[in-house]
DNA sequence: TATAAAATTTTACACGCGTAAATTAAATAT
DNA sequence: ATATTTAATTTACGCGTGTAAAATTTTATA
């Protein structure tokens, strides 16, 4: 008893089961007799063993790890994503492995490669999008089974799940059409994050289908810094008294954090009251949507939906154990949340 | 060439060297003579091989695996602390193993014991503080070379790095007190997050050495949610003329953010010109304390400096491979960030 | 060129587990 | 009580690497 415990065969002596049957347990602890099973769970309680993960790993056909990858968990919206699919993966027995790309396709394959090395049983992919490096990240999902969500890229992964841009903007556009003026696009020239095309497009679509002129206000700025970028060159555009309407979507939440932040600097009144000067709009219902000043009417996304989705498919591919025929694709509808801001 | 390299054996044949040094040259490349190296990595070239990570970790002596858990990483200050030690760790050599214990003791333990089970060589925990299951981290600590860093507990750990409460509450509680009336202390009657008592406890300290009367402002609420708190338990302070001074220093910037947002909507102006009603002040230069509105005056962690001295601290632990006679504890010192709201 | 030093190879063993087939023991059904 | 099913054991092998000691080759030094 006073022995150290150094590995199963070690562990099973003192259970007085042999190691095969230890083996079974731990892999599935009902698929052994009961009564042994009280044996084992009786020795857990005397002695410390736990099995070694590395020779488990290195001896299983497949591992239970799931990589999950997103963009940049700087973001409280994908901190928030992962966090939620993390708990997925928990409950349906595997083991997630969290890796954020940062905001550079550069880390995002470094991520995609040190996944491989850990030859996980599937792959949850948030990708970066346009700014991928889609040829390395299709030659990754060629060798390990990979689901993709919120970001779309060309034929690469078993699956796509995400928000329909199209049907969440035309939401917002119609909203803002019908209770004001049209309202403007306000985008980075050359967005690096996901879904800022699609978001555009749908904006265009959205500005025709309802026979309003768009109007588009591209702004400079690199990087992840939506919010500085949303405050100087919001503050730009305010000061310089371009803007037709007094109605302004932006492409996301932070963007228009940033917006109305370089407003109220201007001494702008911003919301939806008699007396106020400009309407802001923003796209993800951010965690902090809630609390900006004013608080920012937006579309929140399904990431309940899109999240379980995502987890019960990879968990399908894995127990199937064969590639699907077709490349699922599946859209979830966004819902207005409507607050002070516009 | 064209038959699989399945193992380092092959791959050493292929490289026409033995597989040991093959073994020695992954571990340390300039281990090895340079025209073996050079063969090496021709081959490398060639072929896609790559070792093992679980047998090399089930042979190893040490893994080159650290854990970094944090507190919650969908708080983007503990999202940007875990991406600056990250890259640190990564710099070192070392692989990091990112772990959230999203606010939860029960999830900290979890984090810790699936930790174990990868056995790394040392680990950087940024305790929930108070929340946090002493006995057990301590258990922990014993087993597993590990660096404290952000909040402290009492004698776990090699080793101490975080902020100096005291003289940062007191930066900014002299510059409130000098520029204006002096600031109720506004936080949680029961504060989940790190550092929360040493505020409280700093802030009485620094009001006293000034003279003057200190008011706390202690309001009910649980969990994570900072920024409903301060919006919620702040809009009713701000109704119900509970305040005796017009500046308020609320004990982190997610609370000064949800306050700043209840002050809005109640229609006060906040700032520190001329017709302003109330002044408010935060801590720790959230990400977004910048684009609050107004923009939240502050006190700015180095934790550069917290970080960087972590990594170096735990990698001197690991290369001398024997736990140091005393546990070192160093604070840093914060920088008053003078924006608008105080 | 002889010698010393460094790098490499050979040999051999270890790590801690998964897994399969054949055998034995126990539980369940007849 | 016997036959049948189910579970456990025994035996044996494999996974892909680290690592140590001794023997050998290569490189650097004198």
């Amino acid at each position: 008893m006073n022995d150290k415990i150094k590995n199963m065969e070690d562990f099973a002596s003192v259970c007085g089961i042999s190691r095969p049957t230890l083996s079974k347990y731990f892999n599935a602890p009902d698929s052994v007799r009961k009564s042994t099973r009280f044996k084992i769970e009786a020795a857990l309680e005397k002695f410390d063993y736990r099995p070694n993960i590395y020779a488990i790993n290195q001896n299983r056909r497949q591992t239970k790890n799931i990589g999950l990858v997103v963009p940049n968990l700087t973001d409280p919206f994908f901190a928030g994503i992962a966090r939620t699919i993390e708990g997925l993966i928990i409950d349906a027995g595997y083991n997630p492995l969290l890796l954020s790309s940062h905001g550079g396709p550069q880390q995002e394959i470094t991520n995609l490669e040190s996944l491989r090395s850990i030859k996980p049983a599937g792959v949850l992919l948030a990708p970066l999008g346009r700014a991928s490096d889609q040829r390395r990240v299709n030659e990754f999902t060629r060798e390990v089974p990979t689901v993709l969500f919120d970001a779309n890229l060309d034929e690469a992964g078993e699956a796509f799940f995400g928000s329909d841009n199209n049907q969440s903007i035309g939401l917002i556009v119609e909203y803002l059409c019908r209770t004001g003026e049209a309202p403007a696009f306000f985008e980075m020239k050359n967005p690096i994050n996901p879904n800022a095309f699609k978001r555009r497009t749908a904006y265009l679509a959205a500005m025709e289908k309802l026979g309003r002129e768009p109007e588009l206000i591209q702004v400079d700025g690199q990087g992840w810094n939506f919010e500085e970028v949303g405050f100087l060159e919001g503050g730009k555009v305010i000061s310089d008294g371009r803007l037709r309407t007094n109605t302004i979507l932006c492409s996301n939440d932070r963007l228009a954090i940033g917006l109305l932040s370089a407003a109220f600097e201007a001494g702008l009144r911003v919301g939806h009251a008699d007396g106020c000067d400009l309407r802001v709009a923003g796209h993800d219902d951010h965690p902090f949507s809630r609390y900006t000043c004013p608080s920012l009417t937006t579309v929140s996304q399904d990431y309940a939906a899109i999240g379980q989705c995502s987890v019960d498919t990879i968990m399908k591919i894995i127990d199937s154990n064969e590639k699907s025929p077709e490349r699922e694709v599946k859209l979830f509808e966004g819902r207005l949340i409507m607050r002070g801001s516009a």
